[in-house]
DNA sequence: CCCCCAATAT
DNA sequence: AATATTGGGG
């Protein structure tokens, strides 16, 4: 009797429900881009009446990091390049708003720890991967990509890995390695590379027929955003003028990528799990 | 200041 | 379980 969860009256609101009887074929909408920060447990739990709402003093809910946001910050990332994905980067890229710097940290941490899981001897999960040499300092464990991990990285293709792994001492990190030849460029925050499908930032139109914004959709540049300035950081950029410098909303376009790909040539071949979204499992 | 990682707390 | 948070080190 004693239940957990909290009482989310909102509960995540995903992005769904257009229509009460309107059913997507869903065949293969893979062009769901919607992009919403779902959250969960708003703030104080008290009931009753209180009254009394400190609009600070507010704990942001949980953010629960939805296949697609999940996909836009991995395509971030790809697109970003290794040296580049660093939180605060990924973060404005992304462009979602609610999202804080911490939580792309803390998903960032998880997600790097799943690559090199998979990386390392043994690896299997998903769909693995080539293995790869161990990269920094991991030890390696055994055991493959467990369930919890899996649930959500996995669900998607990884866009990186090391292509060509060396098998015995090679290079400890690769430089990166974009995939089969694709672009790859200096993270312009500001507007990325145009995509015939590139969607405007605002409404992430799921085709014809739905469309509507919860509200948060897209960061609000609030507070007379800069005007960007081009990250053409090539150090880390540090120093006070680089705090703060690039800064818009930015939709990058994404690559639909849905074959499999496998993990960097070679072999490794990736069961596209299609997207487990609004539902699934 | 920011990042990274491990551990821990919720 | 999935995130958030903290702490130590760079």
């Amino acid at each position: 009797m004693r239940e957990e969860e909290e009482p989310s009256w909102f509960a995540r609101w995903e992005e769904q429900l257009p229509a009460p009887d309107e059913l997507m074929p869903l065949s293969q909408s893979l062009i769901t881009p919607d992009l919403a920060v779902a959250f969960d447990i708003p703030t104080h739990g008290g009931g009753g009446g209180g009254g009394d709402e400190p609009a600070r003093t507010l704990k942001r809910p949980r953010l629960v990091w939805t296949p697609q946001l999940h996909k836009r910050f991995v395509d971030a990332v790809a697109h970003l390049g290794i040296k580049n994905a660093v939180p605060k980067t990924i973060m404005q890229l992304m462009s979602v708003d609610g999202l804080t710097r911490e939580n792309v940290a803390s998903h960032l941490q998880k997600y790097r720890l799943y690559l090199k899981r998979m990386q390392g001897v043994g690896n299997g999960g998903g769909g693995g991967g080539g293995g790869g040499a161990g990269a920094g300092g991991s030890h390696s464990s055994g055991s493959g990509t467990d369930a919890a991990t899996e649930h959500l990285f996995a669900t998607g293709p990884v866009p990186f890995l090391p292509p060509g792994r060396a098998p015995a001492g090679g290079d400890p990190y690769p430089p990166f390695a974009p995939m089969g030849g694709h672009h790859h460029h200096p993270p312009q925050i500001g507007h990325f590379h145009h995509h015939p499908a590139a969607r405007p930032l605002g409404h992430y139109g799921s085709g014809p027929g739905a469309g509507f914004d919860h509200g948060f959709l897209s960061r609000a540049v609030a507070g007379g955003g800069p005007p960007v300035g081009p990250p053409g950081m090539h150090h880390r950029m540090v120093g006070p003028a680089a705090g703060m410098a690039m800064m818009a909303p930015s939709p990058f376009a994404e690559e639909l990528e849905l074959g499999s790909r496998g993990g960097g040539g070679g072999g490794g071949r990736r069961e596209l799990t299609l997207f487990p979204t609004t539902g699934d499992h």
